[in-house]
DNA sequence: CTCATTTAGGTGCATATGCTACTATCGGTC
DNA sequence: GACCGATAGTAGCATATGCACCTAAATGAG
């Protein structure tokens, strides 16, 4: 037998390699659902995220996107170009800024909201309601403190 | 009540938006990890890839990764610069590039061994070696070519 | 053989993501 | 009230990802 008859078994096994095919594809398949609104599926929950919190500081949205501060700045910036959002200081401390979505911005991301049933609607279908939600719940897990607390523990 | 009362249902029920948190997460987790040996998570994984087919052309590489053609030419870039691949004109379809592991790069990817399944071991005790099989599945499921006609069907 | 078509990649642009270093502001201490 | 350490964001650089468009090469119709 060849000598590299058991070499890089770990193909396949790596849990992050995993994630990343995933998520390109999913992405892949919700973008090419939303483009008729103009919205991309991370700047969609970008814009869902400012809405759910009203006006978060850009560390709260931040850690709630499981995003990097500097990355987050980095992606407001188109929306803010194109009016969807607002960053204003923050009146009680300020080094902080409150991020606020436009009018603009919450009429796309109302308009966007059929195009996102459709796409969510269609990866059910294919997947499984209840697969989903499990999956999702695996995946809330994975993001959350706890986790990484974990990890590191280990 | 308010009149926002089921406003925004949507958020944590969105797929995407939950790969991609768990997807970063794991990235910071895996590369905080991979550090010392200088290369990243994704990176690796291309090394991975190239080994497990020998001498891969674009197209059959960027198909396993799940990722855009030119993503992947993009992503070789660096890998290229620091002489860890190599990509040669395929002799036998002039249009074709091979790509292919330097002597360094195999060393590089040998060296990272250690350091991977230190990451990997990590998210097992976090999150249950079971359970991450498990999860594994259920991902390479929804990359499939099947789930995206799936997705497309529904 | 010649040309249109198809196929494999490459290029340029835009967004996505994170690190490091820097700036501004707040709060407490003296 | 001036300094000092901690905290919130920003700026610059590098990689990651994808789209639209372009080039080169193989391929098939005639």
């Amino acid at each position: 037998m060849p000598a590299d008859e058991n070499a890089l078994p770990e193909a396949g096994l790596c849990n992050g390699t995993a994630l990343r095919k995933a998520t390109r594809r999913v992405s892949q398949l919700y973008d090419a659902v939303l483009a008729p609104c103009g919205l991309r599926s991370t700047q969609r929950s970008l814009l869902i995220h400012i809405a759910r919190a009203g006006a978060p500081s850009m560390g709260e949205l931040a850690a709630a996107l499981v995003l990097d501060r500097s990355a987050l700045a980095h992606n407001l910036k188109p929306l803010e170009r194109d009016g969807l959002v607002q960053v204003v200081v923050d009146p009680r401390d300020r080094r902080g800024r409150l991020v606020e979505l436009t009018a603009l911005g919450k009429a796309m991301l109302e308009e966007s909201l059929g195009l996102w049933q459709d796409a969510q609607a269609r990866f059910e279908a294919a997947f499984g309601p209840e697969q989903a939600r499990s999956l999702r719940a695996a995946l809330a897990m994975i993001a959350s403190p706890a986790f990484t607390a974990a990890f590191e523990r280990a």
